[in-house]
DNA sequence: GAACCGTGGTG
DNA sequence: TCACCAAGGTT
């Protein structure tokens, strides 16, 4: 739920989700549109369709239990670098270097002495972070929650809050007196406002909002434009986000 | 490596 | 008003 989400926006989800399915087997044991309609407007909801798939896999292949090795976890459909290394670290207290947008800034700024990171690279990225781990397992968790902490709610991507930081007599960023980034640009977002992108969303609250088959004239009420209806329902379809129930009818994944 | 994938808060 | 960005992952 976290993955390129406000843990604000999350918390709520998060223990609904949890009230609902405790353990990984009772995320199993419903059908996926359950968790995709559970997932709400969470955004990204290829993530609840990975999240159950998960589930299944920790239940049939791994006893139910969330596995332990990051070289595991990876195998899980969903979990890659970032997440594989935080459940080994802050769920089971493994020192491993965590490395999330909120580190890679603090790293930049109070390490390099530079305003934003370059581009994420997991090399670049895990050996910076592992130069900085404590070697003490504890200390170790303790650290990568710390840089994580900090970035999330000090040292923000926007007007950091430098008086408050504890980092501050350190920081090689504020030392060199606050430069500018000179380094690559990241890629630029694309706007959302009539994207595809808004088009799939507008579907899936369709067919989230009920349990009964859409129609194809349904859909076609939810955008003016034909192409693009067409391009996200199919998109929609070959995600496994939605399927086919007779012709011109859909619904969310029931099996 | 780059495009793609949602939604909402913020300044 | 709107660009920016948020505990990334997959293809």
């Amino acid at each position: 739920m976290l993955q390129q989400t406000p843990v604000t926006r999350v918390i709520p989800h998060l223990e609904a989700w949890l009230t609902r399915w405790p353990t990984p087997a009772d995320l199993a044991a419903v059908p996926p549109g359950e968790a995709v309609r559970a997932w709400a407007t969470l955004g990204y909801p290829r993530r609840a369709l990975w999240l159950h798939a998960a589930a299944v896999e920790i239940t049939e292949n791994h006893g139910g239990i969330v596995p332990q090795d990051v070289g595991v976890l990876l195998t899980l459909t969903g979990i890659g670098d970032y997440t594989a290394r935080a459940v080994a670290a802050f769920a089971y207290g493994h020192r491993h270097p965590v490395v999330d947008t909120n580190t890679r800034r603090v790293i930049a700024r109070c390490v390099a002495g530079q305003a934003e990171p370059a581009p994420p690279s997991r090399t670049r990225d895990l050996a910076a972070m592992n130069a900085l781990l404590p070697a003490d397992v504890r200390a170790a968790a303790v650290f990568n929650a710390g840089a994580m902490e900090l970035g999330a709610l000090v040292c923000t991507s926007a007007r950091p809050r430098c008086a408050d930081c504890p980092l501050a007599a350190l920081c090689a960023w504020r030392a060199a007196g606050y430069p500018e980034y000179q380094g690559q640009k990241k890629t630029v977002q694309k706007k959302f406002a009539g994207s595809d992108r808004q088009v799939r969303g507008l579907i899936l609250a369709e067919l989230r909002s009920t349990r009964h088959p859409v129609t194809d004239a349904e859909i076609a009420t939810l955008w003016p434009d034909p192409a693009q209806l067409g391009r996200a329902l199919s998109g929609l379809l070959s995600d496994g986000l939605a399927v086919r129930v007779a012709a011109g009818s859909y619904s969310l994944p029931h099996e």
